[in-house]
DNA sequence: GTGGATCGTTGGCGCGACCAACAAGTGGGT
DNA sequence: ACCCACTTGTTGGTCGCGCCAACGATCCAC
């Protein structure tokens, strides 16, 4: 039953477990967003205005650690579906001041469920008290590189 | 260039952690073999001909997971550096046989180096026994997935 | 032989992570 | 009031990785 097929030299590299690992993660959470037409960026932005509420795109970009240009094209998106509202700043009129509208709530909320699905699938062979230590040396080494 | 302060909906998602720390690791590794030229698929077939000997393209794409396209461009960019050699299989004109050179096998020694350092870099923040650990978790998972 | 499979190769796709440049707008210093 | 430095949104790229489709050439079973 053993595919792994991988050279010794790979197999036992945390980088390439890390990937390995990382890569069954996106397939899975973009194969439950693609379904319902959503992508990563998507998510994470959403995710970002319903915590911290309305914020300009160089805060988004900021924030969630996505470039500025990228964020053109999600808020593009998400404002083409009525997930979220652009608006310019009257104050600072170079601003666009990005709000997320009801419908795009309903959005992440629906997001949030098939994201959890995948945690869940991604993690079924581990133990509820050996996914927590897993969280946690991820984050600890997530934040070590920050 | 960071987020500080993912959103809560993120930060403790595994899949998330998954992916932030693999990238990382990829950072990590992109940037040592970037100095001597090489990318990932490079040290991937020289891993898997340095332990299974000379071996077709479509052998090396199935052992490596690698798709045979992609074999093609790497094998042309380690053949025109003289770490790999090709020659048409006589028992079977369709195949080529690659096989690694000397100066090949020294370049994988010293990409082991490079990745090695990259290894410990990434999980500077973890005990022995912890990485370990995770190196367990994270085999357990990419096994149960393939 | 003929048909089906396999091999190398070309060319393409999409996503994620980047980077450079620019016009419009802002704010501080003088 | 003016200029300069900076920010913001936007456009238009680059690169690597993981894929997929199709082609001519070759091999093998029948």
């Amino acid at each position: 039953m053993e595919m792994t097929g991988a050279p010794a030299r790979l197999r036992g590299r945390p980088s390439w477990l890390l990937n390995s690992a990382a890569l069954q993660a996106t397939r899975l959470v973009n194969d439950g967003f693609a379904a319902v037409g959503a992508r990563r960026y998507h998510y994470k932005l959403l995710a970002t205005l319903e915590e911290f509420g309305p914020a300009s795109q160089a805060d988004l970009s900021r924030r969630g650690g996505v470039d500025r240009s990228d964020v053109v094209a999600a808020v593009n998106e998400l404002a083409e579906r009525g997930f979220v509202e652009r608006a310019v700043d009257p104050a600072d009129r170079r601003r666009n001041i990005v709000t997320i509208t009801e419908a795009g709530t309903r959005h992440l909320e629906h997001l949030d469920e098939v994201l959890a699905g995948a945690q869940d699938a991604l993690l079924a062979p581990l133990s509820a008290a050996e996914r927590e230590e897993l969280v946690g040396m991820l984050g600890r080494i997530v934040e070590h590189h920050s």
